[in-house]
DNA sequence: AGCTTAATTAAGTAAACGTTTAATTTGAGT
DNA sequence: ACTCAAATTAAACGTTTACTTAATTAAGCT
């Protein structure tokens, strides 16, 4: 039985650099950068501090890694949509739908964005994998904008990237300023209760815009 | 000449407390609460460290200080939109309109409450006055959408915190995210060229939800 | 079996950093 | 002029923290 999976191994690089990433995803989005602690990360995992330096090289670096897997997975979640079998406004309604969904699904990865933006992304942009990861979403909103105009069911005139920012804005925010919304209005707006009424008006707004 | 603007003197605990408070925000929103340096706040404003811990206690009051100023300016800017003197739809062009110029025009604000999200805002949630500036603007995006929907212009259903987040949502993240959108797209966000599209787009995507 | 290298452990180092102790100076009231 | 508290200065203190040095162990290869 030659047993793929792993038996209590003594040594698995894989699983250590793996537990690591997943570790410090966790600290990181819950502390920033500065305030992630890397005795607190090898802790977590059940490993030594060496060993991130050992696979790493830094706490940056490591920074640097954890923000590229994020996005990486965050992306790997919006290739099937099938937007192209769908009519215009369909299409716009499942794509923010998703979006919707996924961010709520993910508010690591909204931390971990904010942070770096915090960091005037300059650790994004030491990952140019990134950067190709997402100019695809572009080309596939302005896919559907462009049947949209063509079959009269939207306006000419909205951009993609517009598109992008007022759908993506909405998703982002309510996950990212959860906390100082429910301080300042007494009210979680991650309430389920009011995931309905939020996740429809965002449909609507958008899909009003382009039809106007 | 009793002389009420100061001259060079060599004691002035406010100038000295308020030097602290500008020199705070600054260190605060450019390199988050864990990432400010006391040192780095008492030097630029030509003040010792000593005087930050005589006047504010710890590094963390301090940062609770700053926060406060903040949203204090902030609202203090939003009282006198005069909404009331408007009709409904005109109203909400000019509260949006407004929540976008303020937003682009204050981006240390906008910074500042990012990095009190990732502190799950602990520390607002110790500044009770901040509450109450807040709660104000709920009721009066009420008052506007009570009127639309009195004279017919808006439907039936929109809540004000539903309103206020689609406005805040847009304003708040073209400004917050400027720098992972810019990295990822290629393209500055506040990029004066995309800003009149993008604030129309605002103000059309909200007029026509509440329309249809 | 033995060699070699990759992986892991344990303990340390030097600098950064928030905070404090303590001494000094200025100015307002008397 | 003198007093006293408030404001300011200067220098440390002790801890935290990112990162290293060095020794040890496990496993793949021949």
């Amino acid at each position: 039985m030659p047993d793929g999976s792993a038996p209590p191994r003594r040594r698995d690089p894989e699983a250590t650099r793996l537990g690591i990433l997943d570790s410090a995803l966790v600290e990181f989005s819950d502390n920033g950068l500065s305030g992630a602690r890397v005795d607190a990360i090898a802790a977590r995992t059940q490993t030594t501090v060496r060993m991130i330096y050992y696979y790493f090289g830094s706490k940056e670096e490591l920074y640097r890694a954890v923000l590229e897997r994020a996005y990486a997975s965050m992306r790997a979640a919006e290739v099937d949509l099938r937007l192209q079998d769908l009519a215009p406004a369909d299409a716009i309604r499942r794509l923010a739908g998703h979006a919707f969904d996924h961010h709520e699904a993910n508010p690591r990865f909204v931390r971990l964005v904010s942070i770096e933006n915090i960091h005037k992304a300059e650790h994004l942009a030491r990952s140019p994998e990134i950067e190709v990861m997402n100019r695809t979403v572009l080309a596939s909103i302005q896919a559907v904008l462009d049947r949209g105009q063509a079959d009269g069911s939207f306006q000419a005139g909205a951009t993609a990237m517009e598109v992008h920012l007022l759908i993506t804005a909405f998703c982002f925010f309510r996950v990212a300023n959860r906390y100082t919304l429910g301080a300042v209005f007494r009210q979680d707006p991650l309430d389920p209760a009011l995931r309905a009424g939020q996740r429809a008006m965002l449909v609507r707004s958008v899909l009003e815009y382009l039809r106007s």
